[in-house]
DNA sequence: GAGTGGTCTAGACCACCCT
DNA sequence: GGGTGGTCTAGACCACTCA
């Protein structure tokens, strides 16, 4: 019997051949089942094998017309967005937070539009500090709808980081994020402990759950602050 | 007959179950088999379903103790990081690129460290700028190891920018990717039309090709720039 | 209309890992 | 040792799309 094929092996030997240029850039490969009949394996195992390489970027396939090697191999980069506390230990230094302002307002426009929420739609609005070992690590403002999550009213955000409450009461929710360069407001340079106008790295984060608005939040990183692909 | 059941229900079928509590954080759920039976499907279907929801981060699998529901959902994005040519051109703007400097030199230390490279290992070292409809767009500073890609010396790169002349060369690649937010430079300010010190967005990108150095590049966006999750 | 990938089935064997 | 997920097979039908 022949030694079973993986569909790892088939990955492999196909990025080999892409970068020993037995397939060129547009060309298209041989269908589905006559690469099964050449690596001596069942159809769909090839079929996983190529489709985990359009995944990650490398081919394009389609139907009918076939599977072909994509100009310009996608660059693309998985993040992880972890929470404060996770990465703060993860170092091995010690976690904490502070709430440093909480206020029940109507949204802003921008941030009504952002969400696409009612006009005065009435929002919590909170200002956290997460520190590890004492240092500044992350600015954290947030905006919940009271509209969605009543229940966020009433609680203690002194104890328990929004993140963390919405996480564990909120757990799987429509999210589009965002990442980009700013310079530190009077107030991220007083609790970053950074000068104001410092670049800081900011992540934004606007929440849906069943397409209803739930939360936003912008994340502002301690200066120098670096964030790598993940794997 | 009973409707076939596709692994797409069951993944929105398992998260709205995740959603309303059916199977609380932490928990175990059944085993493939027993779902395969409730849904009226076969264990692969399942099987698929579930690990593509391991791999979004909602679930947590082993062999022998089973699937278990991640205590917190794992926060992740991917970000695709295209040729600056096509995400201009992607804007219906206009793309140029422009070569501001040339120079074949040995590797700083920093960047030998970052790559792996041997002591003032010969680089070619450039810096360029991308534009959109005239504005700059992305200035680019990039250094290419000679001992691996020689080619490159005669490479006229006012022609055709690095990044797509080494995507054609060199595809597939092993690449390490961070993101951070810096200040500019006297150099990116003058060519980013901005201020000394503004925050700029930065890419810096690592490539081994064969477990070999290849490619370092940093990547600085205009003012402002978002990158947004793709999908 | 016909060819290609997309998916599902039913069954099987295996690797890993907890007890 | 035994239970669970990981993977492969052989076959089938379907959906999409190009000619």
């Amino acid at each position: 019997m022949p030694v079973p094929v993986s569909f790892r092996d088939i990955k492999s030997d196909v990025l080999a051949r892409l970068a020993g240029g037995t397939w060129g850039p547009g060309e298209t490969l041989p269908t589905e089942a006559e690469l099964s009949a050449s690596y001596g394996c069942a159809r769909a195992t090839v079929n996983r094998a190529l489709r985990e390489l359009a995944e990650e970027g490398y081919l394009e396939r389609k139907r009918r017309s076939g599977t072909r090697v994509r100009r310009a191999p996608e660059r693309q980069a998985r993040v992880a967005i972890p929470q404060p506390r996770d990465e703060v230990e993860g170092q091995g230094a010690r976690y904490a937070h502070q709430l440093l302002s909480r206020a029940e307002q109507p949204a802003p426009a921008w941030l009504a539009t952002r969400l696409g929420l009612g006009p005065a739609a009435p929002m919590l609005h909170l200002v956290c500090l997460h520190r590890a070992d004492g240092a500044p690590f992350q600015h954290e403002e947030r905006w919940i709808s009271l509209a969605a999550l009543p229940s966020a009213g009433g609680v203690d955000f002194a104890r328990q980081a929004p993140g963390e409450w919405l996480v564990a009461t909120m757990p799987y929710s429509e999210v589009e994020v965002g990442f980009s360069a700013v310079a530190a407001t009077a107030g991220q340079a007083a609790a970053l402990r950074c000068s104001k106008g410092d670049p800081l790295f900011q992540v934004d984060r606007a929440t849906w759950f069943g397409g209803r608005p739930v939360t936003f939040v912008r994340l502002c990183y301690h200066r120098g602050y670096r964030m790598a692909t993940r794997t």
